[in-house]
DNA sequence: AGCCAGGCTACCG
DNA sequence: CGGTAGCATGGC
């Protein structure tokens, strides 16, 4: 039988380890071993800049590597546009070349101007979710990726990972982002909001690593960690 | 050499 | 509503 959300939790932090999201720049060039991570370390983000560096990755990162978002965002700072004002004050074609390696660049440069004249408007507050809603180029993933990442606000994030880890685990289900959410979350209720954002941080992090691991596109099921309670071990390789 | 990568909007039936 | 073409580059 299916084991509580909660264990299957417990079971990748015990095997991957605390994974320290969301990477930070400032953290990667002090320590270039630890890529921006910082594991066990929820204080971050603490600055104005660090909570939009994380807005501009969510952004940058939409269906591509985050290899290639590193590269955005040192283009972007080489070009003075890891900001919000410069970022309003630049031509749309300067920002397009900054961010070209991430793909989508034409789409993804009006979303950062987007993001820049909404983030002025409520940083340091957290937004409510269906304003950051309705901002052009900000779905729900984006958005809560926003607001768990760079606000500490319990929104649990859906991606591609996670889908394709539940839908391993559990077989066919509701892809719905809200149904998926809500299968993630609804066992974490009981705690603090604080608190139940450090484990949902810490949780999405885990899915993560662990979808690029073992449980990859091409899954690589030996030594996997879940494997004693996943639908699909034996059916896979 | 085609598939894939930490999606979103617009538009279709 | 749910489903999908188009957006674009780089790595494997």
């Amino acid at each position: 039988m299916t084991p509580p959300i909660s264990d299957i939790f417990s079971s990748l932090l015990k095997a991957h380890g605390s994974r320290g999201w969301w990477p930070l720049r400032e953290l990667r060039r002090q320590d270039p071993q630890s890529g921006g991570y910082h594991p066990g370390d929820f204080s971050l983000p603490v600055s104005a800049a660090q909570r939009f560096e994380i807005g501009v990755g969510a952004i940058l990162t939409q269906n591509t590597t985050w290899k290639q978002v590193e590269v955005c965002l040192d283009g972007l700072e080489r070009a003075g546009l890891l900001a919000p004002e410069p970022l309003l004050l630049a031509p749309v074609q300067v920002i397009e070349k900054a961010i070209r390696p991430g793909g989508y660049f034409r789409q993804k440069a009006r979303k950062l101007c987007e993001y820049s004249r909404f983030f002025r408007q409520w940083d340091p507050e957290p937004p409510p979710r269906p304003e950051l809603l309705s901002v052009w180029g900000i779905g729900e993933e984006t958005a809560d990726s926003i607001l768990l990442y760079a606000y500490k606000q319990p929104f649990f994030v859906v991606d591609a990972y996670t889908r394709r880890l539940l839908e391993r685990l559990f077989g066919e289900a509701d892809p719905r982002y809200a149904s998926l959410q809500e299968k993630l979350t609804k066992s974490f209720l009981h705690l603090e909001p604080v608190r139940r954002a450090q484990v949902f941080n810490e949780f999405h992090a885990q899915v993560v690593h662990q979808s690029k691991t073992f449980c990859r596109s091409r899954p690589l099921c030996r030594g996997c960690p879940l494997e004693s309670v996943c639908a699909s071990a034996g059916r896979l390789v």
